[in-house]
DNA sequence: GATCCGTGGTT
DNA sequence: TAACCAAGGAT
């Protein structure tokens, strides 16, 4: 990369006129301590995972309830597995729950509750990766780091002009981003250019007007800040399809299944379902897949269609009323008025409503 | 480097 | 409506 750009943005200026910026416009999140608070290292971790690729507006109540419900990381690494699952179902991406978890229980059990405060040791634990870590070395520990997100790699791309597509363009913008980081402030820095990226330099219409870098910005004064960071075109969402079986037992109980532990909704409960992590197009024949032997099976009218990272999924309900409750291997019968308390991703909330407002007409 | 992994809001 | 996007990590 090249570190003489046109303008000097030697960390001074740049920085100072961001932490003038952030001073002024600092918001208030949850998780955010007070101008002169000390960062609790534990709910700066905990917002950081809730954060990864989820939006602020969608983490403020998971934040609080987790933070009422264990108020320390040792209240987090003794709760059930099961308990930790259910209160993050909704949030997606589950293995940062997993990673949650035993990150946890990592720092309670070896290192007496006390989260490693430089970006190496917090390399180190379930979840924590490059951004998380420097995130967290920064903000609640005050260390010297490059915190490289979402937003951070716009606002770079647009001062510094890079036109380099994503995802190859990462190094080079991360190592714009280590020539602004300053010695002093760094976890304010971090955030401030966190929140410009979020509420000023934003993918869409960035507020050029507004900005306290539109004097250095070599994107805004080629007239092509909108246009970065530019990206290689992405490969399109197929579809899959399969059929949901809604299943409720004589005492009004629903079956449920702990999904595998690992991949797509990993430790998660469902429905009972036909596999549909298959080709394009292709149905599995539910005749094959029935989780109970002799019901009456109802076609409920509807489809329950569902949006994931890489594919979009389309799945038929079929529902049945058992007279008694059989023992079905792996299976769980669940009060429909506990479902709060079972972890079901979205998509199986979804096919739940779908068939309980069919079946009480 | 490429792929897999959720969900909800915005345009 | 469809596409895009978000305080990414693991493999």
């Amino acid at each position: 990369m090249d570190a003489a750009a046109p303008h000097d943005r030697a960390s001074p200026p740049v920085a100072d006129h961001l932490l003038a910026w952030y001073d002024r416009h600092r918001r208030h999140l949850p998780w955010r301590a007070g101008p002169g608070e000390t960062a609790d290292p534990y709910r700066v971790w905990l917002s950081e995972i809730m954060l990864q690729q989820t939006t602020v507006a969608t983490v403020g109540p998971y934040f609080r309830r987790f933070l009422e419900r264990w108020p320390t990381v040792h209240d987090l690494a003794a709760a059930p597995s099961e308990e930790v699952m259910s209160a993050w179902a909704g949030l997606g991406y589950y293995a940062r729950a997993r990673n949650l978890h035993a990150c946890a229980r990592a720092v309670a059990g070896e290192r007496g509750g006390v989260f490693p405060d430089t970006e190496a040791g917090l390399r180190a634990l379930p979840g924590i990766g490059a951004y998380t870590a420097a995130a967290i070395a920064a903000i609640a520990f005050d260390r010297k780091a490059t915190v490289v997100d979402g937003n951070v790699e716009r606002v770079v791309a647009r001062l510094f002009a890079v036109e380099e597509p994503m995802p190859a363009a990462k190094p080079t913008l991360r190592a714009l981003a280590a020539t602004l980081t300053p010695d002093r402030r760094p976890g304010d820095f971090a955030q401030a250019m966190m929140d410009l990226g979020a509420t000023v330099c934003t993918p869409r219409r960035p507020a050029c007007l507004s900005c306290p870098l539109s004097g250095s910005c070599d994107g805004r004064i080629a007239g092509i800040a909108e246009e970065l960071p530019r990206k290689s075109p992405k490969a399109e969402r197929p579809m899959r399809r399969g059929t949901a079986f809604v299943v409720l037992s004589g005492a009004g109980n629903l079956l449920l299944r702990v999904r595998p532990a690992k991949g797509m909704l990993g430790g998660m409960h469902e429905v009972p379902a036909t596999p549909w992590d298959s080709k394009t197009g292709w149905r599995a024949d539910p005749d094959d897949h029935e989780p109970v032997a002799g019901a009456v099976w109802i076609a409920l009218p509807g489809i329950v269609r569902h949006g994931f990272t890489h594919y979009d999924l389309e799945l038929e309900v079929l529902a049945a009323r058992l007279r008694d409750q059989p023992a079905v291997p792996g299976g769980e019968w669940w009060p429909l008025d506990r479902l709060d308390d079972a972890a079901l991703p979205t998509l199986m909330a979804k096919v739940v409503r779908h068939a309980l407002a069919h079946l009480s007409r």
